[in-house]
RNA sequence: GCCCCCGUAGCUCAGUGGAUAGAGCAGCGGCCUUCUAAUCCGCUUGUCGUAGGUUCGAUUCCUACCGGGGGCACCA
C-alpha cells in the first residue's frame, strides 16, 4: 500500500464522517480535497509508519474533539488490509504501522522500475527553459558561475524527472562596453601597454593575446589600432566562448542553446520588441532618450532602453531575448542569477508584464546568494579587473568534479556559501558526497559477493523484512518520490543531496544489523534473498539521486 | 532611505504549521580472524537573533526592531 492509496482511504473515511454528520440533521460543510489529507513520516519511529494531523484541523467543522474524530478514523484505518495497528497520540495524531510485507513491497517495486523510480509527472508536456551560468566571456568561469552549473544543471535534471521538456540555456553578453573593455585589454597587453584603467587585468588577458595572435591569418602589427582591436575582440571572445564550453563539459554541465546577445541586435530581434511595446503603450521619449515605462507595473524607476547617444541600454537585449524565448514557445522561462543581480527582478518582471504575460509565470527568476571565498578564515574578494579569481579549474583540481559540484548543490541557494581555498585541498573527506558514494559502493559490493555466495533474487518475501532498521530503510526509500517532486517544484536541488545523505545513514545502519549473505555454514534462506532486493533497491535510489545531482555513484571505492 | 537573502549546537548547515528541533565536522569513549572500519555504537552541547501578533499548535506565517551579506546608472 501507498501512502498515497492510505490518504486516499483516509480521504474516503472523513468523508463518511461527514455524510453521517449531515444524515443527523447538523449542518456541516467540509471543504477538503484528497491532497489536503496529507501523511507524514514521523521523525519518531515509535510513531509509526506514517502519521496524520489531518483530526486536528477538522475537528471544528465536524463539532467534535481532534481526540474523538482521530479515534473514529483510526478504526476505520484499522480494518483497512494493509494496516497493522493504528493508534491516538497527544492532541489526536493518527499513528498508523502498516503491515511488515505492505512495507516491503517497495523493495521489488523499486528495483523493477529501476532508473524510473522517483520519476513523475508533474510537468509532463510542459516546456521549460532554464537559463544560468550566462557568464559574461571575459575570463574563466569563477566560483560565482560554478554555483550556478551546479545547481541549475541538477535543476535540469530534476524538473525533466518530473516529465519536463528542459531546454539548457546560456546567454552570452558578447554585445555592449564590456566586450570593448575586455578588447581593448588584451590589445593593450599585445602591444605591452599598462592595463586600462577600467580594463581587466587577470594573468589570462596576456595568455589571450598571445593565443590571438597564433591563431589570426595574417600581420597583426601592420593593421591600424582600431582594426587591431575588433581582432582581439572577435577571436578573443571566441576564445573564451571556447573555454568556458570545454570547462563547463568537463564539469558535466552541457547546454542545449548558447545563446549571444549579438544576435539579437543584428536579427533586429531588439527593434522588433521596442515596436511591440511602443503599440502597447508602454514607450516614451525624455532627455534624448528612449524609455520603458516600467513603473506602469510595479518597477521604482522607468528604465532607459536605448540611451541618448543612440546605444541600446543593457534592458534592451532582455527585452530582444525574452521575447525571442516566447516565440520558441516556452510555457516557463527560468533564469538563475546571483544576488548582486536581484536588482533586475523589479524591471524583468515589469518587462513580461508589459509584453502582456504573467510574471512569475511566463518568467520566474531565482536568485541564490553569492559565494564567499576564504584563505584562512580570511575574507579573499574577487575581481576580474584585479586579476584575483578563483576559477572552476581551481575547484576541481582540488577536490575533483564529483565533490566539487556536490558541496556546491548541497545547501540552499538562499544561503550564502563559504568556500576556503586552505580547506578545498585537505580536508576532503569531510565532504558528505563520500558518505553517499561509499554507500551506493557498499551496495554493489554487496550484490557482487551475493552471486558468488550463491544467494539471489528468486525469492521475495517481504513480510520478513521485519527488523526495526529495515522498516527504517524502508521507511526513507518510500519517499524519494515526493523528495524529488518537492525539489521541482520548489526548484531547490538540494533536497535531494540532503535526502540521498540520509538514505545512505539508514543503510549503513541496515548493513551493520542485517546480514545479506549467510554467515558460516548457515544456509541460503529467503530471507537473505529477500534482503539482497532491498539492498538492490537502495543502490538504485542513491543512484538514482547521485544521478540528478550529476555525482557519480562509484561501483566500488 | 528603499529592495532581496541570511541569523538554529563550538564550526558548517538541514528543517516552507505538528509530537521530545536534527545531521555532518570538531571533542570524549567503544566495535574489525565473518557481506568494504570512508562504516557502525555510546556520551556531550540549544534564550531556533529580540519583541509582539495570527493559530488548537510557530524554528516555520505576519509586523517591528537588532546583527551580517548583497543591490539600488543613459555600466553590463
Amino acid at each position: 500500500m501507498t501512502p498515497a492509496e492510505l490518504s486516499e482511504s483516509l480521504f474516503a473515511l472523513i468523508q463518511q464522517l461527514g455524510d453521517r454528520r449531515r444524515q443527523s440533521g447538523s449542518e456541516t460543510v467540509l471543504d477538503l480535497t484528497p491532497s489536503d489529507v496529507t501523511l507524514e513520516r514521523p521523525r519518531n519511529r515509535d510513531h509509526g509508519d506514517w502519521s496524520s494531523s489531518i483530526a486536528m484541523k477538522i475537528a471544528k467543522p465536524l463539532g467534535s474533539t481532534p481526540r474523538d474524530i482521530a479515534a473514529q478514523l483510526a478504526e476505520g484505518l484499522e480494518a483497512l488490509p494493509d494496516v497493522a495497528s493504528v493508534e491516538v497520540a497527544g492532541p489526536g495524531f493518527i499513528n498508523i504501522r502498516l503491515e511488515a510485507a505492505a512495507a516491503g513491497a517497495l523493495a521489488r517495486t523499486i528495483v523493477e522500475a529501476g532508473p524510473l523510480y522517483g520519476t513523475g509527472h508533474i510537468y509532463d508536456g510542459i516546456r521549460i527553459n532554464l537559463e544560468f551560468v550566462s557568464a559574461n566571456p571575459t575570463g574563466p568561469i569563477h566560483m560565482g558561475g560554478v554555483r550556478w552549473a551546479a545547481v541549475g544543471d541538477s535543476l535540469a535534471r530534476v524538473l525533466k524527472a518530473e516529465g519536463a521538456d528542459v531546454t539548457r540555456e546560456y546567454y552570452f553578453n558578447d554585445h555592449g562596453s564590456q566586450i570593448d573593455r575586455f578588447a581593448r585589454s588584451v590589445l593593450a597587453a599585445y602591444l605591452g601597454e599598462s592595463t586600462p584603467e577600467d580594463g581587466y587585468g587577470g594573468a589570462y588577458i596576456g595568455d589571450i593575446a598571445d593565443q590571438v595572435v597564433a591563431k589570426f591569418d595574417g600581420e597583426i602589427g601592420s593593421l591600424a589600432r582600431d582594426e587591431q582591436q575588433e581582432v582581439f575582440r572577435s577571436i578573443g571572445v571566441d576564445l573564451m566562448f571556447t573555454e568556458i564550453k570545454e570547462k563547463l563539459h568537463g564539469f558535466g554541465v552541457d547546454f542545449d542553446v548558447y545563446f549571444h546577445e549579438d544576435s539579437l541586435h543584428e536579427s533586429g530581434a531588439v527593434n522588433r520588441a521596442i515596436e511591440r511595446l511602443r503599440e502597447q503603450g508602454h514607450i516614451f521619449e525624455s532627455d534624448g532618450a528612449i524609455w520603458l515605462r516600467t513603473t506602469t507595473f510595479g518597477d521604482d524607476r522607468d528604465r532607459v532602453i536605448i540611451r541618448s547617444n543612440g546605444e541600446p541600454a543593457y534592458i534592451s537585449g532582455d527585452l530582444g531575448y525574452y521575447l525571442d524565448k516566447r516565440e520558441r514557445g516556452f510555457d516557463q522561462n527560468l533564469i538563475m542569477l546571483g544576488a548582486d543581480h536581484h536588482g533586475y527582478v523589479g524591471r524583468m518582471m515589469a518587462m513580461v508584464e508589459a509584453f502582456g504575460d504573467v510574471p512569475g509565470v511566463n518568467l520566474q527568476i531565482l536568485i541564490g546568494q553569492m559565494v564567499n571565498l576564504l584563505k584562512g578564515g580570511e575574507p579573499v574578494r574577487m575581481s576580474k579587473r584585479a586579476g584575483t579569481i578563483v576559477t572552476l579549474d581551481d575547484l576541481v583540481d582540488a577536490v575533483g568534479v564529483d565533490a566539487g559540484r556536490y558541496s556546491l548543490v548541497r545547501s540552499s541557494s538562499d544561503s550564502q556559501l563559504d568556500i576556503d581555498l586552505d580547506l578545498l585541498g585537505k580536508r576532503t573527506n569531510e565532504n558528505p558526497v563520500f558518505y553517499v558514494q561509499y554507500a551506493h559502493a557498499r551496495t554493489q559490493s554487496v550484490a557482487r559477493n551475493a552471486v558468488a555466495a550463491g544467494v539471489d533474487r528468486s525469492a521475495f518475501a517481504p513480510e520478513l523484512l521485519t527488523h526495526d532498521s529495515e522498516s527504517a530503510l524502508l521507511g526513507v526509500l518510500q519517499e524519494y518520490p515526493r523528495v524529488v517532486a518537492q525539489a521541482a517544484e520548489l526548484r531547490e536541488p538540494h533536497r535531494i543531496a540532503r535526502y540521498i545523505e540520509e538514505v545512505a545513514g539508514y543503510y549503513h545502519r541496515w548493513y551493520d544489523n542485517c546480514r545479506v549473505i549467510p554467515l558460516g555454514d548457515e544456509p541460503v534462506s529467503d530471507l537473505h534473498r529477500t534482503r539482497l532486493w532491498l539492498n538492490d533497491a537502495t543502490g538504485q535510489v542513491l543512484r538514482n539521486g547521485l544521478g540528478l545531482l550529476g555525482v557519480s555513484a562509484p561501483e566500488r571505492m
